[in-house]
DNA sequence: TTGAAAGCGCTAACAG
DNA sequence: CTGTTAGCGCTTTCAA
């Protein structure tokens, strides 16, 4: 209104100068929005999505964590990715606590987000569900049963990791990996077995040690099975966090690698190459799996028709911590 | 309009029930409330925040990169800190370039921001100060000159870092750290020189290598330092990223640490536990650095007083990669 | 091409 | 305690 009067305009038209409205004149348009700019005036986005109902001007990023490679990486891609469409990213951390999700999801909604990017928690609430549904959703890094694409890796590596191992001669091969109650335990574990299949050995006859979420760090499992009798010649990793505990308590336990134990761990191969030898690591491509959640939300968004899952392809990046089994093992 | 309607109250006596105002009779309110969440009622966050014009609602978070253990960890803290609040936080990457900033600060401008959290990039534009101004701004990890509190790490453990390695025997001392353009880059230098004085060590004897933001990976500046013919007997790096690419340079350097060189990193002492021997660690409690952040955020929100900076202690976490400078040196 | 005016969904005086 | 009503700052018909 200000503008409007200063400049003996209409707010209209300086709603559509400002907005790129082409039903203005040339010459206009561009005064108001020199003056616009003089004057430091800024547009309420409120008022603006309360206005056109129709707005991208916000979507939600909802995460259990966000302190962890995986998330933050993608987080980080998002909002850049986002912004760049002056769309912004509301961060959101649900601590893998269903209540919370629900309500945060609550205030999203509350907010009229254009969309939401989620990566559920373990023990989804029937109302988040429900939420959900009249919701442009993209599920990533984890699913829930929900009817909305997602971006996933396809963690084949681990199976590939496996297979490898078994051609190696190992036998008594240990996996260390998320619970199945999340979807990608459930899929890494899969890819485990598939792997242990694929080279002749019965996926039954692995030692699997499944843990809940930011249960428990990994340590207790690896040391239980490293103190066996028949210890495992070879231990699978399937999650990043998981992966530095256990390569510590590999490291505590005095056991050489890979002279004792075959290692393979999951997460960003950069850092494991700390370890000495380097470790041999199964990764994602986190940037990209950004890129894929944010395309496929604005898809969404953009009332694009139904779309598939995005299923990334997994690397097994090799390092210094695999080879054969120990002469007596 | 539609729970007054069905209800047969107004939309004044809905709107007091639903924000919890004493001034509606308990059962009416309770029956409203009720109504309300039978039937999904969701308060549109926009409309609320037009018209009381005085809200908490959004909070921005502006930094440069967030896949990076420090600003990660700090990001997931204050996003469920403040989500405890019903505050959103609107999280925006920078990537170290003032233009983005700006744009970005003018966004969440635009969206009323009760306050931001704000890393500064590298050269702050003009501009961008005179947003700052009238906004309740805490700086964080990074300052740039405005007048507004922080919360910074103090670094001095670096300084001790120097001091022990000098106290050791070393008289070859180097340094790679982030440019003095960055805030902390010239606090992390000051740190690390006054540990060397405090040691009866010329401060200017320091072989230090100073690196712009994102721009070098600090293995070009440690090759280099570690070929020289007076190569360093002792290195200590003042950057988490710096640190990952010096000790892997160190390690493809072939020297033996601490045996031929000693090395103090500065970061996570969990990942860098990987190494072996564990390497010595400059760390900084991240959580609580939220913690100060999100806390004098509110109350810079909530129009407490000046405040001041938060100055957080650091610590060296000893590892067993410093020892003694070899003998020939 | 421009203007007048009616909302968007809520809160907050101001009355009663 | 409850209802009426006037905005909050925009966008968007509908006319001109």
């Amino acid at each position: 209104m200000d503008l409007a009067r200063e400049l003996g305009v209409s707010t209209a038209t300086v709603s559509r100068a400002l907005n790129g409205s082409s039903r203005v004149r040339p010459e206009l348009a561009h005064r108001i929005r020199e003056h616009a700019r003089d004057r430091g005036y800024i547009a309420n986005r409120h008022a603006r999505a309360l206005s056109s109902n129709s707005s991208r001007a916000f979507v939600g990023f909802v995460i259990p964590y966000v302190d962890t490679p995986a998330y933050s990486a993608v987080a980080a891609q998002c909002a850049r990715l986002l912004s760049a469409d002056g769309t912004q990213m509301i961060l959101t951390i649900t601590e893998n606590d269903p209540r919370r999700e629900l309500d945060q999801l609550r205030d999203l909604v509350a907010t009229r987000v254009a969309g939401v990017v989620l990566s559920p928690s373990t023990g989804i609430l029937p109302g988040t569900r429900e939420l959900l549904q009249d919701l442009p959703v993209v599920q990533f890094h984890r699913g829930c049963g929900i009817d909305a694409p997602g971006v996933f890796s396809d963690d084949a590596a681990l199976g590939d990791a496996v297979t490898r191992l078994a051609d190696l001669g190992h036998r008594r091969i240990g996996y260390i990996g998320p619970s199945r109650s999340i979807s990608n335990g459930a899929r890494r574990l899969a890819a485990v077995r598939d792997g242990a299949a694929a080279a002749g050995l019965d996926p039954d006859a692995l030692a699997v040690r499944l843990l809940e979420p930011a249960t428990d760090h990994g340590a207790g499992a690896a040391r239980e099975l490293l103190h066996r009798a028949d210890r495992p010649t070879a231990l699978v990793v399937g999650g990043g966090t998981l992966s530095l505990s256990v390569a510590r308590e590999v490291r505590s336990s005095g056991l050489r690698v890979p002279g004792d134990l075959s290692l393979v761990v999951y997460g960003d191969p950069a850092w494991f190459a700390l370890h000495d030898p380097p470790l041999t690591v199964v990764s994602v491509d986190y940037p990209e799996l950004a890129r894929r959640a944010a395309r496929l939300l604005v898809g969404r968004i953009g009332g694009d028709g139904p779309a598939d899952d995005v299923l990334l392809t997994s690397e097994l990046h090799p390092g210094g911590s695999t080879g054969p089994p120990p002469p007596g093992a």
